[in-house]
DNA sequence: GTTGACCTTAAAGTTCACTTTAAGGTTATG
DNA sequence: CATAACCTTAAAGTGAACTTTAAGGTCAAC
């Protein structure tokens, strides 16, 4: 089996080696083993394993939850848990859509109101702000 | 016409003292008369500058953003650079908009498809995180 | 054999939007 | 007149997720 240095890690799975050696520190990666000369060497999976913390992060899930995900694998524990993780973020993610829904509409409207012309004294986008948020 | 000290105006927008004092830092909030004894006196409309500030930050503006806006108003600037501002953050919410949505539809999708039952290895969850983000 | 590109650690810096702390001065109340 | 509840400043801390810096050790190429 191959195995890579962490600057080839880092190449190959797009994620920089400090970042690379954060994540060991906060648990997200286990500690490699090391060369005679204190080098780490990383077998082949933790490519993928770094690329499952990539994808985590683009879904929304914070490191802490990430961890939570990895640790369930790790131990192969219950996939309820790994179903109640994922629900909740689920739930996060609809309520930001929504917020942002409304934030979207209030604003369009307004920005067609708004003429572009002329000084900020009674600019529709002003007032718009100014009146409950 | 009444003015207040910090504390009041604080109660009367919600904006923690310390916080107000950081906007004056930020040029946010204007610098205060003073009184003998050099406290903060503020008129009456710095409640609603506050209260700009605030559903601003609602709207998701950052506070270089409000910053931008209020310095607008304050210079009664031309309403096309607000309406730009504006454009901007709705650019910037649209787009949000869509990638929330489009992780929402897979990660649904995806919990419709685990059981929540059995051991993780072969969690469709998991796997869908690892496969492509 | 020396240059340059790697690797090591610990610690400090970054961004955002504050909050907390420290060390005092002032004002209202009993 | 003392005590509590205000106010002042500057500076440090918070949290998330890293990045940058400092001060070295190692390894491959020429």
């Amino acid at each position: 089996m191959k195995t890579f240095n962490i600057g080839e890690l880092s190449e190959k799975s797009g994620v920089a080696s400090h970042a690379i050696r954060f994540y060991e520190r906060e648990n997200l990666m286990p500690e490699p083993a090391r060369t005679q000369s204190n080098y780490r060497r990383y077998p082949e999976d933790a490519i993928a394993r770094l690329q499952f913390i990539i994808h985590a992060k683009q879904w929304g899930f914070t490191l802490d939850e990430i961890r939570e995900l990895l640790m369930l694998q790790d131990a192969n524990g219950d996939r309820a848990e790994a179903k109640r993780i994922a629900r909740k973020q689920l739930e996060k993610i609809r309520h930001q859509i929504q917020s942002l829904s409304r934030i979207e509409a209030v604003l369009s409207e307004t920005l067609e109101e708004c003429s572009g012309e002329g000084p900020m004294d009674g600019c529709p986008i002003v007032e718009a702000i100014a009146q409950q948020g």
